[in-house]
DNA sequence: CAGGATCCTTAGCGATACTG
DNA sequence: CAGTATCGCTAAGGATCCTG
């Protein structure tokens, strides 16, 4: 039996966490946003949730029309993809995770998938205007991406690209460590942890993108 | 206890939900979004919620930064309000609400608070933009809101204003009935339920700029 | 082997009662 | 009024075990 806790608000707040409030749910709306998954791809990109917790969110979350499972549009016939609804709430998530970045970083030992880092890129970029746009092929954990700069903002994209600059494989995480402190990137090329290919600036414009200008820290 | 139940993840979604993902997390920023309130007026805004779990939720708010407590700019000593970043959670939590109104309707016995009334407000009413501007002092549970229509948008603040164009007096619920049919005013008003002084027509304007334009029901 | 279902333990939740 | 204390319940976490 799946969960069946409500607020029992009629506000509509109440109701939106009575659907994707409970825990997991809208790191499931995460991931689905950047592209459709498999369980399998879901588990590897949220690896602290348990495998009974994930199929009781997927089941809650496509009865209440969040997602959908079968086949549609032709897709893989076994990806859990958004609903048009359940698309509607980007602007909320990356709303969350403008917010987020700004807590108390967690000294503990954390994770990073690659769709933590991709929606990141997206949200905590600010690239050089007056920069050449750049494409970058991403090679991230076994899936390949498209991201664009241009015009100030970093766009993601699922799949390949014919037109990338440059190229760049990397565990998730490893890309994350570059993003905090992109001056080792030739440490990371030298040691085999990331491999680039192409045009090694383009990769450095990307990096550079989300160098914040210094947080104010008063508590 | 190492952890107390973190997400584990470096993504800003993550980290955000880690502080306002827990149960009621989100509906107490909701109320405190309008106004700073005690701990009884929360009790009261959120009737589902226990007073211990309601315990435990305001002091992990504040001990992450998003709420404080103590006294602070001369207001009410024992109010907890929002922190500067706290209130950068306003657009997330608009966004659910506006994306958790298109949900399907609970059938079940349902509270509405006079913050869920008032957020709601903001958020549904498309006022007519050529009506003329608005102002309505409402008495909703026991506290005075001032709403204000104006250039198709309704604005809602804490407290008095001096010059109201009508008042209303009524239970949060009472008035979520008539925003879902305006109709049923001049019946309030006879049997009592609800209580007007003023111009009859500017609480008339006021429940017609929420009534939405046909809901599409596609399951 | 992907895609879950089942079992067991723990921690968070909900309701009520109680206290400074 | 502003919370604590206590207790039964249920969801989350973790591991293992089916099933196609």
């Amino acid at each position: 039996m799946p969960t069946s806790r409500s607020y029992r608000d009629s506000c509509g707040i109440a109701r939106a966490l009575d659907v994707v409030g409970e825990r997991w749910a809208l790191l499931i709306v995460r991931e689905l946003l950047l592209t459709p998954q498999r369980f399998s791809e879901l588990r590897h990109a949220l690896p602290h949730v348990s495998s009974n917790v994930l199929a009781d969110r997927l089941r809650e979350l496509e009865n209440n029309g969040v997602i959908r499972h079968g086949p549609a549009e032709a897709d893989d016939p076994k990806a859990y993809q958004l609903t048009e609804w359940g698309r509607k709430l980007e602007p909320v998530v990356r709303g969350l995770a403008g917010w987020g970045i700004d807590a108390p970083q967690p000294p503990e030992p954390t994770s990073l998938s690659a769709g933590s880092v991709l929606i990141f890129l997206e949200e905590a970029a600010r690239p050089d205007p007056t920069a050449p746009p750049t494409v970058c092929r991403l090679d991230l954990g076994g899936r390949v991406w498209t991201v664009r700069l241009a015009e100030g903002r970093v766009q993601v994209r699922a799949g390949e690209t014919t037109t990338a600059d440059a190229s760049l494989r990397a565990e998730p995480k490893t890309l994350g460590t570059l993003l905090a402190d992109p001056s080792a990137l030739e440490t990371a090329c030298a040691d085999g942890s990331i491999a680039v290919v192409g045009d090694l600036s383009a990769i450095r414009r990307l990096l550079h993108a989300v160098t914040r200008p210094a947080q104010p820290n008063s508590p």
